[in-house]
DNA sequence: TAACGATACGGAACCTTGTTCCGCTTAGCA
DNA sequence: TGCTAAGCGGAACAAGGTTCCGTATCGTTA
């Protein structure tokens, strides 16, 4: 589990100067913007952002990882926090949608059938499904769940939904994410 | 309202050569393919295939545009077959889900924030959206729905739900389209 | 039917964006 | 102070959409 820290001062110096222009960068305009914006805004060439992060992928990775390791511990925390496994279900998708909803453009960048993006929807579900599932199975255990739904697909589900919220205010995700929710309650198979 | 013909033969021929090229070439890679396979696949240059069409936008559009009538006239057919409106939704829904599913990527170059798609996304919206209005609008008069949704949302959250539905088989769109619908006869704003 | 002008055509060239390569620089050590 | 490997900058490459322009062709007219 060791971190792989540079040797070298500078390149530690660098890789912090990336994150930060690169978080900067994601802010002011998205996550989808140019690589080269990046690298100038640190005043960093080309090779020195590869060589720390091999893929842009990577390097969003890497910006978003405190927050994404942080809604993973939520999970947990929330299912011991609420009487209802429901309510802490509830909860944690909603604090998953206000992270990616307010990540301009990251939703969209999430689907694994994105070129280039492999690794970064790999962690994703690496990180977040598990604990999707453990706050899905108490649910059901409580009786609380008519319609069973496969984690994955909750996650991605969710995820999908959140696609183009920024950018269009006549388009809610958190209120479509809440009607999802509120569909797993319901009989599905009628009409 | 006059059809734009082009004048010369040749040229009337090559916009059809492209039309099947395209079709061809979309179901055998994806919607995604580069606009080279498909100038090659017709046997044309580059040149001839923008002229015919301003953009890779407007291709697509014009090779799905007999499917995408025929789903916004099964609208009004449907409430009149169904003596419950919100079957008749139900049923619409589902015929839209199956167009843009089977389509390879179609569903992923639908949205807005995508560049060069907003031709494609406003010619989805501007044709279907009203459909989707008459629909969920006589679900609610027929008081089969609780929670109101503006239609703009219900095409997009559903058209959101269906990225990458090909591509990964542990992802079952339609699922998760029923169970966005069925939320949408449920109280939402519990737990 | 031969000539001519407008219409189309082909495909090289351009732009943007991710990624790779390589010669030069410099930190860290003896 | 010098040596060497770790780092660095940025030009170059690949891929995809789009534009441009010289050439070929259609269809009409004399």
């Amino acid at each position: 589990m060791g971190e792989r820290k540079p040797k070298r001062a500078d390149a530690r110096r660098n890789e912090k100067t990336l994150l930060d222009a690169a978080a900067a960068v994601f802010v002011a305009s998205g996550v989808n913007a140019p690589v080269r914006d990046i690298a100038a805004k640190a005043g960093v060439g080309m090779g020195t952002i590869y060589r720390h992060f091999p893929t842009r992928a990577d390097l969003i990775i890497a910006v978003f990882r405190h927050q994404v390791e942080a809604c993973a511990e939520a999970g947990p925390a929330l299912l011991a926090s609420n009487e209802s496994p429901y309510a802490a279900l509830v909860q944690w998708v909603e604090r998953y949608v206000d992270f990616v909803v307010t990540k301009h453009g990251l939703a969209g960048v999430l689907q694994s059938d994105q070129a280039g993006t492999d690794t970064l929807h790999a962690y994703f579900v690496d990180r977040l499904v598990p604990v999707c599932a453990e706050l899905l199975d108490a649910t059901v255990a409580a009786g609380e769940i008519r319609t069973e739904l496969r984690p994955l697909e909750l996650m991605r589900g969710v995820g999908n939904l959140c696609i183009g919220a920024d950018s269009d205010p006549r388009y809610d995700a958190r209120r479509l994410v809440r009607i999802l929710i509120a569909g797993l309650r319901c009989e599905t198979m009628d009409a």
